[in-house]
Formats: C-alpha cells, structure tokens, sequence
DNA sequence: GACAGTACATGAATCGTTTCAGGTGGGTTT
DNA sequence: AAACCCACCTGAAACGATTCATGTACTGTC
C-alpha cells in the first residue's frame, strides 16, 4: 500500500539511488531519467518518507516554537512570520504553548527533542538553562525570541523592551501625565524587568517630578488587567494614577475594560492606557488603544532564519538581534 | 556523540531487544532489568531517536493542525484544546495557518503527509477532498474542525451554525431590531452559508416583519469589518440597518470600531452589533460585544481525541460531533 | 587504437529502532 | 527423571531513505 523509493524506482526501470538523486541533486541526473522518475512519481502517488529521510541523512525537516502565551496575539504574529520563512524552506514547524507553566515548558522541551527538531524557538518562561545546554549538546540550536539572551549563551531576536518602556513613559509624560502606575507581572520575565526599567528611566530623566509605582498581576492576560484595573479604582478616587502603562495589550484591554464598565468613560480623561506590542486588537478596542509596537512577523521570520543558519553551521557565534520599538498613538492617551 | 538504543543496552549489560521492552512494555521485563536499564538511560541522556521509531512501528507521534485563520483566537483556543489533549498522550502538534489561501492549505497538506503524522485536524477552506482522500489511503485519518462534513465522509467536530445563526437573529428581533444586516464572507465557507441560513430562519419564522440583508466581505478579519462597516455608513441615514449579525468575532470588532470612530458612539442605541466565537476580546470590545459562544477548547480536545481513535482503527466509521451554541448577551445589543 | 576524462548509473551498507522466532534456565508435574 | 511450563532474554531482520565506492559507456586526443 504505501509505495516506496523502491517502487519508483522500479516502475521508471532505474536504480533507487537514481531516484534518490533525482529527488535530492536533479543537476547531476541525466534529463530521460528525471523525466521518467518524476513520470513514476506522479503515477504512483509517492510522497518521500520523511521519517527515513530524518534517520539516515540525520536531517530534520521540523522546527520546535514553544510560546509562552498562545492568546497572545503577538506571538500569533510572530509564529506567522516564523511559518511563512519555514515553509519557504519545506520545514513544518512543531507548535507547544506554555502558558507561562515551567512544568508544560519541560514537556514540550522534551518532546521536541525526542522528534530531533532542526532546531528550537523558545519564548522561555522559566528557567530552561539547562535543558538547552542539553539541546545544544545534542546537536538542536535553539534562538530565544521575544526575550535578550543577557549573557550571550544563545541567539536571541527581541525588541528592546527598555526603549519601549521609555518610549511609552515618555510619551505620557509628554501629554501631561505625572502619577504613572505600571501594571504587569510576573517579574521573572526579563522582559517584565526591562520595560519596567525602560518607565522608570524615562521618569527619573524627566524634566518634571513624576511619580512610578508598580501595580503587580501575576500574567499578562485580559483577566489579570481587569482585576489590576478593580483594584486601582477601588481606591479613593485621590489615589488614582493619571496613567497606565500595561506591560502588554492583553493587560491594557482589561484595564480599558475596568475603566469603562458600568459606563464610566474614564480613559483617556482621567486615565491614559498605553500597552505593549500593537495587536490587531489595539486599534480595535473600547477606546482605541496607544501602544508600543514590535515588528512581530519581522521577529517570527528573522528566528527561523538565523535558526536554520545555526544548524547548518553548529560552530556558528550566538547572535542577538534587536529590532527598535515604534510608539503608536491613539485615542487612550490623547484627551 | 548522540547516544543510541545500543549504548543503553551495552552499559545495562543486556541487549537491545530488552531496552526496547523496557521503553515499551515494562511489564514483560523483570524488575532487576527495568531498573538498571533507567539507570543507564539517566547515566547517558538517553532519548528515543522518534525518526528510527516513527520508520521500523510505523507509529507516528505527530498529528497535524491546520487553521484558515491564525489571527482568530477562536482558533487558537481550539488548538490550546487540541494541544492539552495532544500532550497527555506524549503527542506533538505540527501547526499551519493557511489564511484562507487554498495554495498554503495544500503545501501543508503535502508537507504533513511527508511528515506522515498519526492523523491531521483540519479547518478547511478551499477544496480539499481529492487530497484529504489521498491522505486516508495513506493511512492518514483526518478530522475536520469548525466545518461540519456534510456528506459523511470525514469526521468533524463542530458547532451547529446554523442553530448559531438563528440564536444571533432571534435575539436581535426580541430585542426590537428589524432590519438587520448580516455582515460577513467569504461564502465558499460552509459556516458561513450555515450562519446565514440559520439568520434566515430566524427573520421568516419571527412574529414581526424583519427585513435581512448580506453585506458581503472577503475575509474574516478586522480590516473587513472596518470596511464593511465604512461602507454602511456611507448610505443615507435612512438606510442603515439597525442590527448588524456579523459572521465572527473579528468583523463585529471591525464594524464597531467603524461605528464608533470619530466619537459616533452608534451602538447600541442606533444600532446593535452581535458577533459569533465569543473570544476572548469580545468582552473587552469598544462596546462589550454581545456574541454566540463556541466550547472552542472542548471543540479542539475533541477533534483530537476523535483522530487518534481513528488513527487506531482504520475501520471506525466517521462520526460528526456537533456542540451547541450558546448566546452570550452584553451592552452591544441591549440598549 | 590506446588512453584519459566525463557523465551517469548502480546497489550494498547504513542510520536506530521494533519485532519476533528461538533460546535458556529454573520450577512443577507426572 | 522425563516432560512440560513459564518468565525472561537474545539477536538478527526489517522499515525506507541516503551515500558512496565502483561500474559502464561514450567522447575526444594524440
């Protein structure tokens, strides 16, 4: 039932590694024989079996992407631009989500390994140091994305997050805010700490006195931005911030949702919102939403190319790259 | 340097065939043998090579995913749903987003078949049933996802679109609306013509008379719905429906950032929106987006629990799961 | 016509698992 | 003590592709 190199090979009356060589190196085979081993393909319905392939030539054609939010509409975007430089390439990308769970992290990290990926895109949440020596050993390049690899050990595609949280501050205080509350979490994320960074210089170096406190959630999800946004209007109102600037669009559209239920307008008059990464949802939002924008497909396709790079070449210098942020202003920091 | 099932075996002092058990059928190894075979196994970093597996049993450890719509999160909690599953049956996903472009939807096809995944979820959008033939007698089982399979010949697990449709519209009449547009595209997909039937229904079976127009989109995105709802603005007042039906989630946000842009603050009072999915950011909309729900992860657990029965037994027969829908009441609909 | 050089084609060996027919040694039955 | 069972182990064959050393046939040169 399945057909085989073998069975091409015998239907266009040549030997298998002709076929193979058709299949592989079409340069150094004769026309008549390219000819009639695609004729015998065609006919026969073969498909190459990938798992031999992977066996005897040691070459993968799958590359692992683990995110660490599968909501995320970021990392939608940045997985579409990883998709579409992979199959460019003829390459299936393996997709686990981790939902900032260490534990599913492990899982996926495992089961990649064992399917021998080409090579691994890790938006990492918890502590996979070792594991991706371990990979490495094994012959599996990994390139981090979304995140700067601070000591160099692997490639790294990211954003500078502390541009774009001085970026964000920067423009709020422009438009005439002081009393700024940043609200995210965890802050085992690098990411976290740096665009916290980027705020708090922004504030530091301002002309005027400007007051930063933290408003901490425990993710980066609509829900966690709700319940921050419950817990900054349960305060007197003298205690309300003039700003917020959310550690991403996820937290941003849930603090918008706070400020506005039961019909209270409160942004951008009283409050300005500000997020993190441009989602198509931003703009889409109960008051349009400024953000701090990230190249996200840009990210995607630039990983897997300096992935694939890495594996062909395992002596290769880790690399990290950076792409700038870009501040987008909308309505909910305008009055 | 990568260390194979025969290094196990020689450091253990036993021979392959008893590594293999010890991998697969502990049961049928004594207790002294399973213990210094781990040993060995922990001692040398052990991994099954999947490629080797995959070739001699034929069992496959992948199944693949392809969606129309990456961007949609009703997609991606269907394949966190399909991901849960997948994972606790030491299964990986190989993911594909084909944006609604029937070229990318074959290339995947194409690309998993030579993957010779254990069996392949599939959002369709173009016409795929030559190919999804082919994979079945490949050995192939395939599970077709938010799309009923009207003819029988594949599984699918899906949400009564029309029973959707016809719950959207009947709210929107009890709710005093009488001219409704229903807002959505393309039609080559089943659902859509599903959601339209069952608004149709829902409009000639209601007490009152309901005027029910189409306005066509091409896509199911935000941008279409900006569009579409750009273009309803555009007519004299007197023609403007005074509900929208839009076909998901991402036209409905569409349409109502169209609706309140420049400070038009139309919904509800003028005219009411309901979208269908209820995703994650339907609540956080603009105007909170009242919405037809869909178990998106319990569709995703499903299809895949489904498609590994199937992959066991060649001979089951296909079997059409389909969830009811549920309406979801917020302020876009309710003046 | 001998020789080298070119251009292709061949098929056996190989990758790392799983499978399975056959083997071993000790215990139980008759 | 012969016959049989049982629990466990062994090692070679097989999966389907790629690789590479070895052929073969032809062209052109001197």
């Amino acid at each position: 039932m399945p057909v085989s190199i073998r069975d091409v090979a015998q239907r266009a009356g040549v030997s298998v590694g002709t076929v193979s060589n058709v299949l592989n190196r079409p340069g150094e085979v004769s026309a008549e024989s390219v000819q009639r081993v695609s004729q015998a393909i065609d006919d026969l319905g073969y498909v190459r079996n990938d798992a031999a392939r992977k066996l005897r030539a040691g070459i993968s054609t799958t590359v692992g992407f683990v995110v660490l939010d599968g909501q995320n509409p970021f990392y939608n975007d940045v997985v579409r631009g990883a998709e579409d430089e992979a199959s460019s390439h003829g390459i299936a990308i393996l997709y686990g989500n981790t939902d900032e769970d260490p534990s599913r992290e492990k899982v996926y990290l495992d089961l990649f390994r064992e399917q021998q990926v080409r090579g691994l895109l890790l938006a990492p949440f918890g502590d996979v140091l070792r594991q991706l020596r371990r990979l490495r050993s094994a012959g599996i390049a990994t390139v981090l994305v979304d995140r700067f690899s601070a000591d160099g050990e692997f490639s790294s595609v990211s954003v500078d997050s502390i541009a774009g949280g001085r970026l964000a501050v920067e423009h709020l205080i422009e438009t005439g805010r002081r009393r700024i509350a940043f609200v995210g979490g965890p802050f085992e994320l690098r990411q976290m700490n740096d665009r916290l960074a980027g705020a708090r210089a922004a504030a530091e170096n301002a002309a005027v006195h400007v007051d930063l406190e933290v408003v901490a959630t425990t993710s980066m999800t609509v829900e966690e931005g709700v319940a921050a946004g419950a817990r900054i209007l349960a305060r007197p109102r003298r205690d309300w911030p003039d700003a917020l600037f959310a550690a991403n669009d996820l937290i941003a559209l849930g603090l918008l949702q706070s400020l506005v239920s039961g019909g209270r307008m409160l942004v951008p008059d009283e409050i300005a919102i500000i997020g993190f990464d441009d989602t198509i949802f931003a703009a889409a939002a109960a008051v349009p939403l400024s953000s701090i924008r990230q190249p996200s497909r840009m990210i995607g396709r630039t990983a897997l190319r300096i992935v694939l790079e890495e594996a062909a070449d395992p002596d290769s210098i880790p690399r990290q790259t950076v792409f700038p942020p870009e501040l987008v202003v909308r309505r909910s920091t305008t009055g």
